[in-house]
DNA sequence: ACCTGAACACCGTTCAAGT
DNA sequence: ACCTGAACACCGTTCAAGT
């Protein structure tokens, strides 16, 4: 008996089921999704797993690799919410969609992950989404490598900026961000005119509008360079 | 005699100034070009200053209070290296330079700042310059406002993105690097049919390609944007 | 008035010891 | 074969004590 009360008092631990690196990543996700200033440490892993926080290291070579699982994972989920059947464009607003949503859900994973590959299966499969989305744009060759990477990297550059924002303590997130109506209002008229006429639309823009704009600008430059490349080759036959 | 002895052994130390928020900041500096695991540690700047670590404390209210002011160092210093009498276009190109040139400098602080504000006087001369430019683009009211912060934003998001990368220890950034060439070149051609016909492609990228590109598609947003509300108000008048 | 330095509450990770 | 838990080398920050 006093071999295992000490199992009894968190009858919640390891519940007779060895780890595994699945129960692991889920663990992390369950974690992440919850958030806050442990929303992913070994420690706060190993209290929800129910085992020493060290147990971690028989799975995994260390956390990064771990994250590097855990992400792939949430590339996963964002992928699955893009529907099938649409054309490139609504494809590529589709996955930036989906990749704000998924990456809003587990922050402390994609704010980590902003200037990351995975190099798993699921990166892989949104690589090849995109690929096939510019190619069905009309870019071919560099063009759709470039291009790819740009959309890629700046929808991950995106995400990660809002994930790391949202994962600020409530109070400094606030200064940071109403500093559009409190320190910009303040503005001094001759110094900076231009912030001073526009301190109430700097104030109303939303991150929605942003996130548009941005995405937008992206799959427009795509489709640009697409016609570019076409008025050439029209121009090099003719 | 006793008395003195350590500080005798660490000549260095203090050199009789006392110190101040400039002096700290001016480390802060130091040690972030320098780089390395503790770019930006209480306990390197402490070393730095030849004083107690906690000494800093005495000046600014927490590390953040700090960052900010550092932060806002690095944004004059951007700010100084665009060339003046460039028109919107050209401008906003050179910030976008600038801003790369000395994020990468200062690789600890940017990838620090990426979805921060510093709400300080270097902040408030960019975000003038940007809003000249959109405005000299022909952007007005809400519609430079949205624009501003898609472009400022953005390239907050790119800088902190490219120097978290360099933060990292190289053998971590190399594997991230190297998947283009690596893990991507072994990429299954039947699952993967537009990733394995572009392997060489996408090796062969560049980070300065893809920062172009992601900041032409930021001003052609500009320019377009501007283009349709001048054919809109046209339409309007006509 | 300002700096010092021990101390505290955290990290990720290692390793000898248990089972 | 796998997990445990003490320990190590770090963080940012606080606070009583020095000068």
């Amino acid at each position: 008996m006093a071999t295992h009360s000490s199992a009894r008092t968190a009858t919640s631990k390891r519940s007779g089921s060895q780890l595994s690196p699945e129960a692991i990543i889920e663990a992390s996700l369950r974690i992440a999704a919850r958030g806050g200033d442990d929303a992913f440490t070994v420690r706060r892993l190993g209290q929800e797993l129910g085992c020493d926080p060290t147990a971690v290291y028989r799975h995994f070579r260390d956390k990064d690799e771990l994250l590097l699982s855990v992400a792939d994972r949430t590339l996963g989920e964002a992928l699955d919410g893009v529907p099938h059947g649409l054309a490139w464009r609504d494809r590529l607003r589709a996955l930036a969609a989906e990749s704000l949503r998924v990456g809003m859900k587990y922050p402390v994973v994609s704010s980590l992950m902003a200037s990351r590959t995975t190099r798993r299966p699921n990166e892989f499969r949104i690589v090849e989404l995109i690929l096939g989305a510019v190619h069905e744009a009309g870019l071919t060759g560099a063009d759709a490598a470039v291009h790819y990477r740009m959309f890629g990297d700046s929808i991950l550059a995106y995400v990660g900026q809002h994930a790391a924002l949202q994962l600020f303590a409530p109070t400094e997130r606030e200064a940071d961000q109403s500093a559009w109506s409190r320190e910009y209002r303040l503005a001094d008229r001759e110094r900076f005119p231009r912030i001073a006429g526009l301190v109430e639309e700097l104030a109303a823009v939303t991150h929605e509008e942003i996130y548009a704009a941005r995405v937008e600008a992206l799959l427009d430059k795509i489709e640009r360079r697409a016609a570019e490349v076409r008025a050439a080759e029209a121009a090099a036959d003719g």
